[in-house]
RNA sequence: GUGUCCGUAGCUCAGCUGGAUAGAGCAACGGCCUUCUAAGCCGUGGGUCGGGGGUUCGAAUCCCUUCGGGCACGCCA
């Protein structure tokens, strides 16, 4: 259905041209001034020149064409020639019984489905997630959802780092602790055990020991280089010891996505793209889009519009070895081949910028992608701690993310216990939705290209603009509803009354926002918006509770409209937490 | 150096396709629980929107300039 402004500014259009002015001057906006009236238009002020009238005149003409409206139950031509606009509750009423009754709140889909990629969450095989990958994960996974929930299709992917040196440094590492397994038997035939000879916990310590020793060891670099060679060449026992540590990182990784309710559709890694590189740099050299310079192969991506410099994209370095751009190159050109995507959308640390640029320039100019097809680099700021400079453990060491979750839901379980009466098991229950809810909506509550201040205390607490406060909003709600259900109403076929009060008006106003805002909110990838919204709603929604009786209410026909009222507010705000990547319990 | 992003209340942030008196939250202070969850609601104080020019009837918003800060700038990812 048409967003609420468009039904105004349309209404309002028809009385500037039946005055006898351009109708497109009737666009209306949400009022700045809420203690004057609902809604503005200020076209008669835009149109003064054309007209080379006051725009006090103009505005008065209109409104004498809006005096018996339906529409609007207050048209004010005030100086220098605003025109205040209240709107009719039965005309309201209308356009949220509309709401109500479409799905997706009366969202309207888009002519045209795309199907897009999202790549992120920046995982490493054999690496634990740290507090840095939260962004890309929190604000990855909701773009996906409100991608999907606008309409369009939408593949997420983590692309995991699971090849090159990272990997040659585990299995070295590995080969110094258990030189007798049989992986590293060249002469071994056999099946090779389904077991993998190691844990997660194990994994974990031997990434950044090996690490470390080959930044002051060059022999142990040099055998960790060759364990890679003998890795990507594909040795058996070495590809076999890959998939092990694979297999027990992934599931290691899923676990912890898991616990942020973040899924992905594919688990792809550049490792998937490593036969397909051969194939696209003799398609870069053969049309003549890559060079040598300095020894390393090339491509030209500067253009004549520049305002900086911009280096070449770099295909294979001057070893021959592939680097980052050579994986993501291939990537993209896999993508195209098996997903032939409208628009690839990478959620990554904005550092990467003028990198993503380059990559997208050189897949744009070998024809890697489609002319029509969209390359998207969302970049995310840094996250920083409560000095301001990016987070670090009190220590001073980079923090697990593992250990954030669990510290976060061990804090809220803490604070649900001393609150609340509620069994143990439920209060863990409980804990754990409201501390991801604390999380996600403390991240993606700030723009996603800004740097943000991380504080877990603020984001934890029961006050104020937070992921808690919308869940209390919703359980407050559910609470209502349960009751009215026990007393034996139903919440089938409801009908609805205009609007009773000032409050409860305010809360109608709010909810046909909704259609509006998810559309921008999906155009513009801005998960904050969401936020921003839910915000607003939840205050209205908290602000009529309080002035309003509801399951006191005498009237049955009243208390009815009120319910469905209740419903609606508690879907919509349902729907907004859904796409931000959380839920919310029934008590809390 | 070049480019880029940012600078709004004590702190953390909205608002930025120009509109009337710049908004929230936290912190401070003061009210509201015999009635649907007080993790709530209501109120008070707090600002030359970094500075200076310009465009405009009108600028936090657009342009220029300046100061301060973050980040990036070929063989890492």
């Amino acid at each position: 259905m048409k967003k609420i402004l468009e039904l105004l500014s349309e209404e309002m259009g028809k009385a500037f041209e039946a005055a006898g002015y351009d109708k497109a001057l009737g666009r209306v906006t949400v009022s700045n001034r809420p203690d004057l009236c609902e809604y503005q238009c200020n076209g008669a002020m835009a149109g003064a020149k054309q007209y080379k009238k006051a725009p006090i005149a103009i505005a008065g003409d209109v409104a004498a064409q809006l005096k018996d409206s339906s529409v609007f139950s207050q048209v004010q031509a005030v100086a220098p020639g605003f025109l205040n606009l209240k709107l009719s509750e039965a005309y309201l009423l209308e356009v949220i019984q509309r709401m109500a009754s479409e799905p997706k709140f009366g969202l309207e889909m888009p002519e045209r489905r795309k199907k897009i990629i999202i790549d992120y969450g920046g995982a490493n095989v054999a690496k634990p997630l740290h507090v840095g990958h939260i962004r890309s994960a929190v604000i990855g996974e909701s773009i996906k959802r409100i991608c999907r929930y606008a309409g369009h299709e939408v593949i997420g992917d983590v692309h995991l780092g699971d090849w090159g040196l990272q990997m040659g440094l585990v299995i070295t590492g590995l080969k110094d602790r258990q030189p007798d397994l049989v992986y590293f038997d060249e002469s071994f035939q056999g099946e090779y055990p389904a077991e993998a000879p190691f844990t997660i916990s194990e994994l974990e310590e031997i990434y950044p020991a090996a690490s470390a020793k080959s930044k002051e060891d060059p022999e142990y670099k040099a055998r960790a280089m060759e364990a890679t060679f003998k890795l990507q060449s594909g040795v058996r026992g070495y590809r076999a010891l890959w998939r092990h540590i694979l297999n027990v990182s992934v599931e290691d990784l899923k676990k912890n996505y898991a616990s942020l309710n973040v899924e992905f559709d594919l688990w792809k890694g550049e490792s998937d793209v490593h036969d397909l590189i051969p194939k696209m740099v003799a398609y870069m050299k053969d049309n003549g889009y890559a060079h040598l310079s300095e020894g390393a192969l090339v491509v030209d991506v500067k253009e004549e519009t520049d305002t900086k410099e911009i280096p070449p994209c770099m295909i294979l370095k001057s070893d021959g070895a592939s680097l980052y751009n050579t994986t993501d190159l291939a990537t993209i050109m896999e993508r195209m081949e098996q997903y032939d995507p409208d628009e690839i959308i990478y959620v990554v640390d904005k550092r990467q910028d003028l990198y993503f640029e380059q990559v997208f320039r050189c897949a744009r100019k070998t024809k890697l992608v489609k002319p029509d097809t969209q390359l998207k680099f969302l970049g995310f700021g840094t996250m920083n701690g409560a000095d301001g400079k990016p987070f670090k453990t009190r220590d001073g060491g980079v923090m697990r993310l593992e250990n954030l979750i669990r510290e976060t839901k061990e804090e809220m379980f803490k604070k649900i216990r001393e609150g609340r009466e509620m069994s143990e098991k439920e209060a863990l229950l409980v804990a754990d939705q409201v501390a991801v809810s604390a999380l996600k909506y403390g991240d993606l509550s700030n723009q996603a290209s800004k740097d943000y201040v991380f504080d877990i205390d603020r984001f934890t607490s029961f006050e104020g603009d937070t992921g808690p406060y919308i869940l209390y909003t919703i359980v407050r709600i559910k609470s209502i509803l349960n009751k009215y259900r026990e007393q034996g109403g139903s919440l089938e076929n409801l009908r609805m009354q205009p609007a009773g009060n000032e409050s409860e008006k305010a809360l109608e106003m709010e909810l046909v926002q909704f259609n509006t805002m998810m559309q921008t909110a999906a155009e513009e990838t801005a998960p904050h918006k969401v936020c921003g919204y839910i915000y607003d709603l939840a205050n209205a929604f908290n602000h009529f509770y309080h002035e309003t009786r509801i399951l006191g209410e005498e009237d049955a026909g009243k208390k009815e409209s009120l319910i469905a009222l209740l419903v609606l507010t508690k879907d919509v705000l349902e729907a907004c937490i859904d796409v931000l990547g959380f839920e919310a319990p029934d008590k809390m």
